[in-house]
DNA sequence: TCTCTGGAAATAGAC
DNA sequence: TCGTCTATTTCCAGA
């Protein structure tokens, strides 16, 4: 494996890192190993690129990445690393210059070459050369793709139905985990833990899946729904494809799914699509970053077909109509640099879809908005290179601060946002409980260049944050729009980006972002995709921003929003908690708890529930509700927090509590945390608004769902280094740090710090701190759980904490965790291993991989109970205790599984 | 004319 | 296997 990621191969490809990736998943069938690969050899495998090489690996970094005389891969993850090298590549395809390792204009270079992996198994590889005419020079040796055109970058991704299997769909590509999609990417990102699916090939998918990617997205072409330009192109061709497509059984059909339809091909190939042209066209003009991204697209593709997997599962999990999608490219394979197709791309792959079909279809919102933006010496383009896959996966948890940079939600989108199908019209963008719209700050950061904020889907259960495979962003555009912004494709996932300028402090207002609903059927249609959709309507906003710095490491870091509940009848029916004032309480209860949240009725009930690993119910009561502090239908409810069943725990135990309003109409699951007896509370803060509220009051912690325990941003006091990224600083408090957000912002969101999340969940309550403590095992995780550096020691571990999510690492080991941020090295040199976040790491093998696993990955929604241990700053921390009540792996997975149920079996 | 919304019918799936 | 209930997806209409 670790050949297969050989240095050598990243510097100069990252593609070919994410091929290899793919090749390597697919192969290897687990990703772990992949992972480990790229982790082994990781380190050494670095390999320098003079960056002058037009490689496209070169990355081009927004900020001066390029500039990096080398490139190094750092081990780590493929993903993660490859990511980053598969940026740079891709960045140098972005380039603005458009130059191209080859020097050719970056459109036109439809020439990759990527170093292959000895372990791609030639039969891969002869596909996806089919497809791309790719030449393989042998193991370890450089492949050349020739990308014929541009299309068939998407195709290969659906080319690659037959390869195999890889395993997730490509669609899935939203969850890294799920689908393989990250693969290429992420692969290592996605490691393992994350996707327990983790199929290897897993990467493929992703690239090949693009269009899955977002069915919105993802199409390439750009997907119509996915983005607005999209939209606009995707409109034109969409729309009536997906109507039908429903018709279509999405299972079978390939018609049907839109998605498909749209993602992948159809445009393409089949249709000569309007798009495709233009998109060309414009990319060139208009977006050198464009084109660059087309050509990255097309490397893509190129990987893609290269890549096996992702080729074959795009076909096996794919609906037909991916498949057709794909076909049809190739036999065309007339390659218009279609963003779409990129969009596909996998991972690494960002696809522009967007882009393209912003150029030419749209382009004026799309451009103009970006021309409009001051000039810079940094234009918008620029940035984009983030994009690239070097970046870390999209299912890497990553804090949201590391040293003095922190990036804050200062205000959260409203609780409900109904989503709007690609047969519907645009439902707006998601807006703020004021009225107004969310707004994302970047504290600390003192540069004049501008940066790229990007912003995605990501789920809202209590598994990691992942891009959520049901949903995509949305751009919207229009006079009412004030905000730049443009769409990129990557692993499946629409993307989001948005310029975060010096002259506005680095604040960006979300009034470009709406939520575009994947039929179900279409995405579970997905070979690898694992997740159900059915009742898994919540989905975050996730923030991410990629700060280069001198050292040419690259700080990442992500915020994700409050959950939105994007189902129209959720929105009418079903209960919301949003905030709870109190998260953890000694076992004696009484005291009363205020949640705050939507449709809560006179008649709602409060139960608090405690399931043992397997799922079973270990205990389960009906709080006492204040009916008075519910009139009608109110947002807020009073509950007085029942004793526990048992008065002499030793260590803080985890449990849940839902909000119900009758039959299959209940919240999803709250975390609870009790504490012994003695221990002191920690928390307590009686913190804002609610502090009044006196005993009941405390302060509100956002997020109760998922959520909660995730991210708090906050650090503890405790641990202030927690938030230090790579050898930053801690990152001071959010709080502190950040101004005073608005309430909305809670801090709370932030990351979902994989640690935190994923396991933390498990160890929350355990976390090590003390019970007492004011830190929150999470908080811990969270500030700075992503990435962990290669360097560090721990690497692996650390990676594994971070990444993985929840990795159990990250969880034991302090230090290792927080601390790793997200830095990675962008390029270069890395030696170390930068880190990636993605890393496969070991952890992978930790317990909570397995938790995670499939299942788990799969289900977006598992809400249940266990979400980790909340964030909130201020009261889940109290969760210190070491023990861990349940071991969240388990019941995450079954709490996945009952994601499904529990809302249905909510009760009654 | 187009976008955004809210509402609800039609359809699919779960129980 | 069938009926009922839910959830999802598509349509429609108004602002």
């Amino acid at each position: 494996m670790q050949d297969t990621f050989s240095p050598s191969v990243r510097p100069e490809f990252s593609f070919g890192a994410r091929i290899a990736r793919g090749l390597l998943t697919s192969l290897s069938a687990d990703m772990k190993s992949a992972e480990e690969d790229a982790y082994n050899y990781t380190p050494n495998v670095s390999l320098s690129l003079p960056l002058g090489m037009g490689n496209p690996c070169l990355p081009t970094q927004y900020h001066t990445l390029q500039s990096s005389p080398v490139i190094s891969v750092s081990s780590c993850h493929q993903t993660g690393y490859g990511l980053q090298n598969d940026n740079h590549s891709v960045s140098g395809y972005y380039l603005p210059q458009g130059l191209r390792p080859n020097g050719a204009p970056a459109l036109e270079s439809p020439r990759i070459e990527i170093t292959a992996y000895s372990q791609y198994p030639e039969n891969e590889v002869e596909e996806g050369s089919g497809e791309d005419h790719i030449i393989k020079r042998g193991v370890n040796s450089i492949v050349t793709l020739t990308l014929p055109n541009a299309d068939g970058y998407r195709d290969p991704s659906c080319l690659s139905p037959a390869s195999s299997v890889s395993s997730r769909s490509c669609n899935s590509d939203a969850s890294s985990y799920e689908s393989g999609f990250y693969n290429y990417d992420n692969s290592p990102q996605n490691s393992p833990w994350q996707s327990p699916c983790v199929s290897p090939r897993g990467t493929s998918s992703l690239l090949s899946c693009p269009h899955a990617v977002g069915p919105a997205t993802g199409s390439p072409h750009h997907s119509p729904s996915t983005s607005p330009q999209i939209g606009a192109v995707a409109e034109e061709g969409w729309p009536a494809q997906p109507r039908g497509s429903r018709p279509n059984s999405p299972k079978y059909s390939f018609n049907g799914s839109s998605y498909h339809q749209t993602s992948c091909s159809p445009n393409q190939s089949l249709t000569p699509s309007p798009h495709g042209s233009p998109r060309v066209s414009v990319t060139d003009e208009n977006w050198l970053a464009n084109t660059n991204q087309y050509t990255n697209s097309a490397i893509v593709a190129a990987i893609n077909a290269l890549t096996t997997d992702g080729v074959v599962d795009m076909g096996e999990g794919i609906p037909i109509k991916t498949r057709k999608t794909m076909l049809d490219p190739t036999p065309s394979m007339s390659l218009k640099v279609e963003p779409g197709g990129d969009e596909l791309g996998p991972d690494g792959e960002l696809c522009h879809e967007d882009y393209p079909s912003r150029l030419g279809l749209k382009k004026e919102n799309y451009g103009g908005g970006f021309l409009d933006v001051p000039q810079h010496p940094y234009s918008w383009h620029k940035p984009k290179p983030y994009l690239s896959p070097s970046l870390p996966a999209l299912d890497w948890q990553l804090p949201s601060c590391s040293g003095p940079y922190n990036l804050q939600i200062e205000v959260q989108p409203k609780s409900h946002h109904r989503a709007h199908y690609e047969t519907e019209g645009s439902r707006g963008a998601v807006k703020a409980l004021s009225g107004g719209h969310p707004v994302v700050q970047l504290y600390g950061y003192m540069e004049s260049e501008p940066l790229t904020l990007q912003l995605f889907i990501g789920t809202a259960d209590d598994r990691l944050l992942r891009p959520h495979a049901f949903y995509q962003v949305h751009r919207i555009t229009g006079k009412t729009v004030s905000t730049a912004s443009h769409e990129v494709m990557q692993s499946n996932t629409k993307i989001l980006e948005i310029p975060l300028l010096p002259e506005n402090n680095m604040r960006a207002i979300i009034d470009c972002a709406g939520i575009l609903k994947l039929r179900n059927s279409d995405i579970e249609l997905r070979k690898g995709e694992t997740d159900i959709g059915r009742k898994n309507t919540r989905v975050r906003l996730v923030f991410r921003v990629h700060i280069n710095q001198p050292n040419g490491r690259t700080v990442s870091l992500q915020v994700a929003s409050n959950p939105i509940e994007c189902s129209q009848r959720s929105a009418q029916e079903l209960p919301l908690v949003e905030k709870q004032s109190v998260t953890s309480y000694p076992t004696t209860g009484g005291k009363m708890m205020l949640l705050t949240g939507l449709n809560f009725l006179p008649e709602s009930k409060v139960v608090f529930v405690e399931k043992a690993q397997d799922g079973h119910h270990l205990w389960e009561t009906e709080a006492k509700v204040d009916k008075d502090s519910v009139k009608s239908v109110s947002g807020t409810l009073v509950v007085e927090i029942p004793p526990y069943r048992n008065q002499r725990i030793s260590s803080s135990v985890q449990v849940n509590f839902y909000v119900c309003n009758g039959k299959r109409k209940r919240s999803q699951y709250q975390r609870f945390t009790y504490l012994p007896p003695n221990v002191p509370i920690i928390k307590t803060e009686p913190n804002d608004e609610y502090d009044s509220l006196g005993p009941v009051g405390l302060s509100m912690h956002s997020k109760p769902f998922y959520g909660q325990p995730r991210l708090t941003p906050i650090m503890p006091v405790t641990e202030p280094d927690s938030c230090l990224v790579g050898g930053y600083p801690p990152c001071p408090p959010l709080h502190a740090a950040m101004p005073p957000s608005s309430p909305s912002s809670s801090p709370t969101l932030h990351d979902l710090s994989p640690v935190a999340y994923s396991k933390c969940l498990p160890n929350s309550p355990t976390h090590t701190a003390p019970p007492g403590t004011v830190v929150h095992p999470i908080q811990e995780t969270a500030c700075c759980p992503s990435l962990a550096h290669p360097s560090s020691p721990d690497h692996s571990s650390s990676l594994g904490m971070l990444h993985s999510q929840g990795s159990p690492n990250h969880l034991n080991s302090p230090g290792s965790q927080g601390y790793h941020h997200s830095i990675y090295a962008n390029s270069s040199s890395s030696s170390s291993p930068v880190s990636h976040p993605s890393t496969p790491v070991g952890p992978v093998e930790s317990p909570f991989v397995q938790a995670y696993s499939p299942s788990q990955a799969a289900g977006s929604s598992a809400p249940a109970g266990g979400s980790p241990p909340t964030l909130l700053p201020e009261d889940v921390s109290p969760p210190s205790m070491a023990i861990t009540v349940k071991q969240e792996p388990q019941e995450l997975d079954q709490m996945y599984l009952d994601d499904g149920e529990l809302r249905c079996s909510c009760t009654y």
